[in-house]
DNA sequence: AGTGTAATGTTATAACATATCAATAGTACT
DNA sequence: AGTACTATTGATATGTTATAACATTACACT
């Protein structure tokens, strides 16, 4: 999984993106309809976090949905689908970066280009912590806030 | 630190919370003024995140507050001083258990008894993770939802 | 065509949060 | 005590995020 701060062929990794979606979709008779699929689309356009009004004003643009339930609902089955992630902290949604995986992913936000990326698995962290208290995980969320590798160097040529 | 999802003696725990606040102002120079501290007293009332407006509800009843930022404003100083948590998925707010020791918390979250528990110091563990993507942490947000051990043995007995 | 289910369309409103400015209370200094 | 400063509170208005409830349309199967 390359890193989404550093530049990077956005365009083919959006495509290789999308390529997998629909091929999950297929496999497991889900529907990736006009709206759903442009709404991915709409979260690929860059690694960052959009806000379900943000995504609902781009479907408006596009004629494909103009009513909020209309954008939850196509981020809802995104997410149920592995397909996109919800960020808690900022109310907001993210394509994401491997949604051949059910994952339980971590969350790095960076507070100054605003990207957001995301760690490999780490579900099985989260049952051994939840473990010492008893406590059965269902769902697990794990965000941080803080500043990514290359925006701290460019920091530093200032 | 006690397992807040088993009974315990309620009174003096919530006592011995706003006691170390009350002496963790005193020490720091910091106003524990009646909004405030009937505040964290709300929270203290039970192992449960509030959201604002149910703190703002109770607020009001006392004549303490009426006004959405009165409310926002008091659980702000608690956040930020470490005297209560803010659990992002659920835009709601739960006393510290521990309110002296600066620490990122991790939060279990009981979705059939609706308490909200946290563990020890999980930051290191934060720092560890984020290291490996070059990422530089400022805060950490661990949320889980799923059953604690006394609700997964009341359903046993069903 | 008829039936069941999934998805979309629409209205209204609930729930969460903050910007802004005015008034007041506490605090520190002379 | 009086003044200046700062923190806190009071009030208005609005911004932002999210869902309940119900109607309609599209699709899949018989």
């Amino acid at each position: 999984m390359q890193n989404v701060f550093a530049p990077h062929d956005h365009a083919s990794c959006t495509q290789s993106a999308l390529t997998t979606v629909e091929r999950a979709c297929a496999e497991r008779g889900l529907r990736l309809t006009p709206i759903r699929k442009r709404t991915l689309e709409i979260l690929l356009e860059g690694h960052h976090a959009l806000g379900a009004y943000d995504v609902l004003q781009k479907l408006s643009d596009d004629g494909l949905a103009d009513k909020p339930p209309m954008a939850y609902r196509a981020l809802n089955f995104l997410v149920e689908h592995g397909f996109a992630h919800r960020v808690e902290r900022l109310n907001a949604y993210v394509a994401c970066a491997h949604p051949d995986a059910d994952h339980t992913p971590a969350l790095w936000i960076c507070s100054d280009c605003h990207k957001v990326a995301e760690t490999a698995q780490v579900a099985e962290l989260g049952q051994r912590l939840g473990q010492d208290d008893g406590f059965s995980i269902n769902t697990l969320t794990i965000e941080a806030e803080g500043s990514c590798q290359q925006c701290r160097g460019e920091r530093a040529n200032d």
